[in-house]
RNA sequence: GUGGGCGUAGCUCAGGUGGUUAGAGCGUCAGGUUGUGGCCCUGAAGGCCGGGGGUUCAAGUCCCCUCGCUCACCCCA
């Protein structure tokens, strides 16, 4: 067994998964950047305060965030999220709005680890800054989804609910609070903790005494304003104009503080157990403005990487991509061959392959096989004494032939692109 | 953070009631084929049996602790 191990909850990530990762990510640009997003890069440390933010309700913020005192005295803080780095940049470069960003990147929270949850975990999303069209809400759900779509997920569903404004969701959240406090006694013990600390929180708990306590709790939509019922509607009436499909739910929060109007989350059904949210999102205001800058509306939504590459597992979509080689070198003369031809050929564009440690020809030969090459080059002794290779067919389609040392290179291209 | 399950070669796993040098398949390496992969055959390398302590003449096996993984709660991606 060895001395050191990853620490909890991280993770190495080795080929074929990290060919696949990488893959993924440029899936996930294709489509956003098809929609005029632009890729921000904001560093993995902000300072504290920029996610104090999210909410002192939430567990991301009071329990769960990686953070320590610098060299220089401030206190650093590892993002276990992307959204308020963004709006921070946002504040901090004011660049024209609307703001249409993109981001590929790690996030820490320090959880108990699980499958599909992990301490350093990563994320693909989307934020749109300064408008309040409800279009873009439609938007970025359409990106997601079609997302999903292009790994080839069929199993994703979008759940989709309503917080209301800001003054809809303190006043929902003050009556399904007086609603819980009466039927205290009937809470899980933890449910009642959740109560005092975050009402919301007890609509999706998972205990059966509390759903059985919220069955006839009051739904958040009576408490809707006009303005909030109006973006709602248009937002659900853009997805069915799209023909994206998707199920409401009046009980979906979500966890951070600061949503509001239209919430969503994406789940697999593919994926059974408590992680099979893939994704979620929504409307936020406030965060931006509490960061220092105007008051500025913003949209968007975070993908988790882990989970969706997961969920493609289970659908059996969207494999590793192959990393097979094109040419094989076979060098048993030790001319020196090996090393200009695969060079040579790898200038050119190809795939090249070859051994090394002076191996026997089986030996060469297998791994030549192994790397998936279509052809294998052969120089032995004979090749190196003539100035010819063989070329071999690993198919065994065509009997193997020699040519020239010479015209090697160009007798690859024409062989592996007729 | 709380509770359940599980930790034996690189991987997947066997190892009744404790009892000699801990096994298999796959993978790796070498050979069978002194210039040729796949299939087949032969052989080899590779194990602090997660770690520590205890019980015992004797522990992979029983007990305690600990670490890790995993499932549920929680949280959320």
């Amino acid at each position: 067994m060895a001395q050191f191990a990853t620490s909890p909850g991280m993770r190495d990530v080795l080929p074929p998964e990290s060919m696949r990762m990488r893959a993924a990510t440029g899936v996930f640009a294709d489509v956003v950047t098809r929609a005029g997003y632009g890729e921000v890069a904001p560093p993995l440390l902000e300072d504290i305060g920029v996610f104090a933010r999210l909410g002192d309700g939430t567990d991301v913020v009071t329990k769960e965030m990686y953070d320590f005192v610098d060299k220089g005295g401030r206190h650093i803080a590892l993002r276990p999220e992307q959204t308020a780095s963004v709006c921070r940049l946002f504040v901090e470069h004011r660049p024209p709005t609307p703001f249409k960003a993109w981001y590929a990147g790690a996030n820490f929270r320090y959880e108990k680890p699980q499958r599909g949850r992990y301490r350093q975990f990563d994320q693909f999303g989307v934020e749109v800054l300064g408008s309040s069209d409800p279009d873009l809400d439609v938007e970025v759900i359409a990106l997601a989804h079609d997302f999903y779509r292009s790994l080839g997920l069929t199993g994703v569903e979008i759940v989709i609910n309503s917080l209301g404004l800001p003054t809809d969701r303190a006043a929902y959240t003050a009556a399904l609070g007086e609603f819980c406090r009466s039927r205290a006694a009937d809470l899980s013990e933890a449910g009642r903790d959740t109560l005092a600390k975050n009402p919301l929180r007890l609509l999706d708990s998972k205990r059966s005494e509390d759903r059985a306590a919220l069955a006839d709790a009051p739904p958040i939509d009576e408490f809707w304003s006009v303005e909030a019922a109006q973006h709602h509607e248009h937002v659900l009436q853009g997805l069915t104009s799209l023909g994206i499909e998707f199920t409401e739910d009046r009980r979906l929060v979500r966890g951070l503080d600061y949503y509001r109007l239209t919430t969503f989350e994406f789940r697999s059904s593919a994926l059974d157990g408590a992680q099979n949210a893939v994704g979620g999102g929504g409307r936020y205001d406030g965060l931006v403005e509490n960061l220092g800058g105007p008051s500025t509306p913003g949209v968007g939504f975070a993908l988790g990487v882990e989970r969706t590459l997961l969920a493609c597992d289970a659908e059996n979509v969207f494999s590793a991509p192959s990393n097979a080689a094109d040419v094989f070198i076979v060098d048993t003369a030790g001319c020196g061959d090996a090393l200009a031809m695969t060079t040579e050929l790898r200038r050119s564009g190809l795939r090249c392959e070859r051994a090394y440690d002076a191996r026997s020809m089986k030996a060469q030969m297998k791994a030549a096989d192994r790397s998936g090459a279509r052809v294998a080059i052969i120089v032995g002794e004979h090749e190196a004494q003539t100035g010819t290779v063989t070329i071999r067919d690993m198919s065994g389609a065509t009997d193997q032939q020699s040519i020239s040392r010479n015209e090697a290179v160009e007798y690859i291209h024409r062989l592996l692109n007729p």
